[in-house]
DNA sequence: CAAGACTTGTGGACGTGTCAACCAGTTGGA
DNA sequence: TCCAACTGGTTGACACGTCCACAAGTCTTG
């Protein structure tokens, strides 16, 4: 736990100073820049992330107002909109990435071996599988309880790699 | 990361919903519990929880709000602060780490074995050891810049044990 | 002692996160 | 067809964090 406060602190205060990106605005990105045509519904975006549409729909707001993302209406659905990473955001994300991944290198993976590393991953994702055993507790995007519609898909995307 | 961004929201979560307190106030309360008679000067507790004094301060100020906490003048230093435990502060505590510490126990050691935990808990120093090598950075308490005064102390109090 | 430097603690501005309420569009039946 | 239930997304209220500025007390030094 100590290990892990300090570390995310440390890199995203990094980021930040290094970048100009924060560590929210980051992660956004790296899903942004990932999309086919760089576009998404919120909700897509959402479900991959892992993160409440409460909290994603704000985030989106503050990096339209900051020009790194636009809106668009979706042709299918009227109420849905479709995010799309702009060209300023794209290379907001480049920079910050080149930057962010030398950071990662320096703090992390230069302190443990290769083996070390692997065993690291291994006990993760023990414990990882474990809470997915437990409780599924339906990690953000809630307020629907279908009987576990389908739990474990792909992991959610942290933007550290 | 995965792994810690899912388990920290998660235990978050499960003590707000069953003890009524946040994970910053737990934290508060685990730190103010250990002090001498309950009672801490402000920058002393910053310094054991590697806050920065001003969220700290602010956090302060809503437990006061809320009834755990108190605040008296310093009999030594005019410009200082004690924050002192309240009766309803301790009850909160108590009642909490009841509840915490099984979450805890539920959703982590439980799934590894005691050789898996000392194995994680010797990478997990490896690379704090490796973090407080390199630049300093000075974690919290920072806007002084005295040279190195006393860098590997205590290690910071989580409220996870 | 007086002036300047430093310390302790608070407050404002702003970004971030959660919960709950809400609007508008969509859908599945009676 | 038409209404109730659901879904996609936004918003408001509030807690939390960081950065920066500041007031007021304390220390240092000429």
């Amino acid at each position: 736990m100590t290990l892990n406060a300090a570390f995310l602190r440390r890199l995203a205060r990094e980021l930040q100073r290094d970048s100009g990106l924060s560590a929210p605005e980051y992660e956004v990105l790296v899903n942004m820049d990932k999309a086919p045509e760089n576009r998404m519904r919120v909700l897509e975006l959402a479900l991959k992330m892992q993160w409440e549409k409460s909290r994603l729909s704000k985030q989106i707001s503050r990096m339209i107002d900051r020009g790194y993302l636009a809106r668009e209406a979706c042709p299918t659905d009227q109420r849905g909109s479709v995010i799309v990473l702009t060209d300023a955001g794209r290379d907001a994300f480049v920079e910050a990435e080149r930057i962010h991944l030398s950071h990662v290198r320096e703090l992390f993976f230069d302190a443990l071996s290769t083996e070390q590393l692997n065993t690291l991953g291994e006990l993760a994702e023990t414990v990882v599988a474990h809470i997915d055993t437990l409780a599924p507790e339906d990690v953000s995007c809630r307020e629907h309880q279908g009987p576990t519609t389908s739990a474990s898909d792909a992991p959610p995307q942290e933007g550290c790699a």
